[in-house]
DNA sequence: AAATAAGCCAACCGCCAATCT
DNA sequence: CAGATTGGCGGTTGGCTTATT
């Protein structure tokens, strides 16, 4: 178990420093940490701690958690350790910002399975399903809640099929042309640890798909926008695009995964051609307006600004109703500061169309 | 500069399924 | 086969950091 000796101490150190392990709160950790309850520690990880079970797992590995955690003298529970170790110590866990790719992944993904976070993490290598959730509900859910939505909503997930998967999309082959001739689009994210990623095999809960779905991830960087664009619209339901990534959609997934969580509206043809959302409304989602937006329908959502754009237009059609008529899902009169991060990117959109 | 709010994320909790004894 | 243990998962929370007032 050598990999775990790639957590060098320096590392270690420098963890600790980060927000969940700063010193500060390792010392009130220890000062407060419970030593009460049957001599169990909680509350944030300590250097020390995080030292003891990266070298514990480097001599011994992993496993049998909490035979683990008492012979390498940690005082926590089993499963506090290895939550530590999968979602934090691991040599292969990436951290930094969650790349377009990967934020168009999660998308993808979470609009198949739902909130299966590991299932979804399986698929993002590196990442761990706790820092997918955490992507979720802080930004995802902040947008839906800035549109005054559900995130569970049929229409929220029209918007984000028709309005943020194609931007991302767009983004992503922004960075290839951009770094065309170059090694791959600097906005990826390579960081340091996400070159290692791939040749640290994943533990105990990553299987053997991920590694191959990071290689069709970032192995095709050069190649341009197809590959991304693939990423967005492999194994939709009756599409004639091209075969799914064997390793993005694993054989014991995918059958149930279309089963599932995919609808067979007129917005997943519309999912063929990124490029169709942007030059035609007309492949309006039939949205049931379940939990979205009542209280903002009579708002004069965005057309004075939007009016005679496309981006008008397909948030018009997004909304529109099953009864064909026009009504709006009744946007809420966002400002481009609201989506100014790197999700919605509403301000660029608008931008490039509008300004 | 201080107070407050919002964002973020590591860690915990409870539940369930698989495995072990 | 039954009970205990372990591992894994999704949901939630507490506290730190950053932004705003």
């Amino acid at each position: 178990m050598d990999m775990a000796m790639m957590c060098g101490l320096d590392e270690l150190e420098a963890l600790a420093m980060s927000p969940g392990g700063s010193a500060a709160s390792a010392a009130t950790a220890a000062a407060t940490g419970s030593e009460d309850e049957g001599d169990l520690r909680r509350g944030p990880w300590t250097v020390e701690e995080d030292l003891l079970l990266v070298n514990y797992i480097a001599a011994h590995g992993e496993g049998r958690w909490n035979s683990l955690a008492r012979s390498a003298g940690l005082k926590r529970t089993g499963k506090s350790c290895r939550l530590r170790w999968l979602n934090y110590l691991r040599p292969d866990v990436r951290r930094g910002n969650i790349t377009a790719e990967e934020q168009l992944l999660i998308l993808e993904l979470h609009s198949r399975w739902g909130n299966r976070w590991s299932k979804i993490a399986q698929h993002l290598p590196g990442r761990t399903d706790n820092e997918i959730k955490n992507y979720w509900r802080t930004r995802v859910q902040k947008h839906a809640k800035q549109l005054r939505c559900d995130v569970n909503s049929r229409q929220f997930r029209d918007v984000v099929r028709q309005v943020w998967m194609p931007r991302l999309v767009e983004r992503i082959q922004a960075e290839y042309s951009s770094a065309a001739g170059g090694a791959g689009p600097a906005a990826a994210g390579d960081d340091a640890a996400h070159q290692a990623a791939p040749a640290a095999v994943a533990p105990a809960t990553t299987t053997a798909s991920a590694p191959a779905a990071y290689h069709h991830h970032h192995g095709t960087y050069g190649g341009g926008y197809q590959h991304a664009a693939d990423y967005y619209s492999y194994s939709e339901p009756g599409q004639a695009a091209p075969a799914p990534p064997a390793a993005a959609m694993s054989p014991d997934d995918t059958s149930s995964a279309l089963r599932s969580s995919l609808t067979t509206d007129a917005s997943h043809g519309a999912a063929q051609q990124q490029h169709h959302y942007y030059h035609t409304a007309a492949s309006a989602a039939t949205p049931t307006n379940e939990g979205c937006g009542g209280a903002a329908a009579g708002s004069p959502a965005t057309d004075d600004v939007f009016a005679g754009t496309s981006w008008s237009e397909l948030l018009d059609a997004v909304g529109r109703e099953d009864d064909g008529s026009s009504s709006k899902i009744g946007l809420p009169e966002f400002e481009f500061g609201d989506f100014e991060d790197n999700l919605w990117s509403l301000e660029d959109l608008c931008l490039q169309q509008l300004c």
